[in-house]
RNA sequence: CGGGGAGUGGCGCAGCUUGGUUUAGCGCGCAGCGUUCGGGACGCUGAGGCCGGGGGUUCAAAUCCCCCCUCCCCGACCA
């Protein structure tokens, strides 16, 4: 029986020494996600769906209370219009995947699939906004995108995947900045008060900034392997898409002006930063605020099983009014191997009720992040589970941000740069001119990429690469 | 896109080097019945496979050759 669990443990690859292997392992054991018939296309499976509604629930509701509304738009762009910014054609029509066949006819423009929206939605900004009445325009969709990546990982980076991408237009520069600080806020909170993973907020370099933006914020998150993650953008256009598709207003003023517009997104790439903060060797580790079931109850059923059913019943739904419980009463398995399921599957909290916890009038509840057997009492159960369910949350967020900071160092010379890069310390911060030649002298000695300049952070020191002063912090890493 | 590795019942694998006693096997899982149930239970019975796809070589191909597809891992580029 021991050897049995310990070979069904090991179906599991070591966290710390096969990192990739454990991640996959990971998806596909907690069937949060499958490979399918389409190359570089996964399924999402229902409970890995939990968690992206978990983040649209939660998403949705912070953005229809700073005033945006929920719109949908093609899911085909025409080449023309694709065409119309510069730089965002660049940048985008590379990855496209083109239809160029209706039926059997040939189409005389062909359409990209979109790899994201901007070029379908312009013309209609354009329709739509005439005055300075029409503004602010806050529009969302929820949609997927389709990128013809060469490399996909599950979650990661797949060909199609899903998101939302806001879209507004504004009547000042100021405006339309502030809109994009307002949404960065929002993601912050959702990485680090929901999903737990602590995150560095700021802008990013020049040469990393969304293809077609004037500047782009982000969030960048470390993952256990010391690689960063972005988490969330928010894009600052400018009046680059405004210019391009003729989209003006008449101001107060009386005189035509064009729109400053915005865009931003996260994507259900974050499930998969998800999956790779909080899990261990057992499996998949969710924060209650996302996971799906947060409490699971496993009646012992034994010989007289009535009894203790009818307990776990009973706290089923007293649990229920108060968080997403699931009572699994199956009687096919047996409590041992209950145990391990849910914890491979994340479920913070385990409350188990047998013919001892009966006698006692209590039940053992279990916290998946450690700590052990504790005996709870039927009264007051609902606090004592909300209770632990916030302690929880917190301990995977400070386990999590205790490691960002023993994995963020300084680096006062080019060497240390360059070796805590090799020794894949985690974030390097470090002074920089801005110079683009600097930084790639940088990404071509290092294998580093600058990831966020972040908005709170005095400029110090000089720059590793030049030795001038710098203009600006940054941090380096190796990232996804 | 480079460099490695892998595709054999649902999952994990063996078989391939040296083609033929392999009727393609093992573990897990699955179905039925019974016994079990506080950390992945057990017995009996049973179902399930054109060996990733296509071409070739051969009397004979899971096994040898060629082409293609897909996935995984390690690197370079992108949410």
């Amino acid at each position: 029986m021991s050897t049995d669990a310990q070979a069904f443990v090991k179906e599991i690859p070591s966290k710390s020494e096969q990192f990739s292997d454990w991640y996959t392992a990971v998806c596909l054991k907690a069937e949060l996600a499958d490979y399918s018939p389409v190359r570089g296309c996964m399924v999402i499976r229902p409970y890995g769906y939990a968690l992206w509604e978990g983040m649209q629930r939660w998403l949705d509701e912070r953005f229809k209370a700073t005033g945006h509304v929920t719109a949908y738009f093609p899911l085909f762009v025409p080449e023309s219009l694709l065409k119309k910014e510069a730089e965002h054609v660049e940048g985008f029509a590379p990855d496209c995947a083109w239809v160029t066949h209706g039926g059997a006819e040939e189409l005389a423009e062909r359409l990209a699939v979109r790899p994201t929206s901007e070029a379908i939605i312009m013309p209609m900004y354009a329709k739509w906004i005439q005055s300075y009445r029409d503004l602010p325009l806050l529009l969302l969709q929820w949609n997927s995108v389709v990128r013809w990546e060469k490399a996909t990982r599950l979650f990661l980076r797949t060909t199609e995947f899903l998101w939302h991408e806001g879209h507004t237009a504004h009547a000042t520069l100021e405006d339309a900045d502030q809109e994009c600080l307002t949404i960065l806020d929002i993601y912050r909170q959702l990485l680090e008060d929901v999903l737990a993973i602590p995150v560095l907020v700021g802008r990013k370099p020049a040469s990393e900034k969304f293809a077609g933006a004037d500047w782009t914020y982000t969030l960048e998150a470390l993952m256990p392997d010391r690689q960063a993650i972005q988490a969330g953008t928010s894009h600052f256009l400018g009046q680059n898409f405004a210019k391009a598709f003729g989209v003006k207003f008449l101001d107060r003023d009386n005189t035509e002006k064009f729109v400053w517009t915005t865009s931003w997104a996260v994507s259900t790439r974050l499930i998969g930063a998800l999956i790779m903060a909080h899990g261990d060797d057992r499996g998949l580790g969710l924060p209650p605020r996302i996971a799906p079931i947060q409490v699971v109850i496993v009646p012992i059923l034994g010989k007289q099983p009535e009894q203790a059913l009818a307990a776990a019943r009973v706290f089923s739904e007293r649990l229920g009014k108060v968080a997403r419980v699931r009572l699994d009463d199956r009687d096919e398995y047996t409590p041992g191997w209950k145990f391990n399921e849910w914890e491979m599957r994340g479920v913070p909290i385990r409350l188990e009720i047998g013919p001892r916890d009966v006698a006692a009038k209590a039940a053992v509840m279990v916290k998946r992040t450690g700590g052990g057997k504790v005996t709870v009492s039927w009264d007051g159960i609902e606090q004592a589970v909300l209770t632990a369910l916030d302690e929880v949350q917190r301990a995977y967020f400070d386990r999590a941000k205790a490691f960002l900071a023993d994995h963020t160092v300084e680096a006062a010379t080019f060497e240390q740069l360059e070796e805590a890069i090799r020794e894949r310390r985690g974030f390097v911060r470090t002074g920089w001119c801005q110079a683009q030649a600097c930084e790639d002298l940088i990404r071509e000695r290092t294998g580093a990429s600058p990831r966020v300049i972040p908005l709170d952070d005095e400029p110090d020191g000089e720059c590793l690469a030049c030795g001038k002063p710098s203009t600006a912090i940054v941090y380096y890493a190796r990232a996804y």
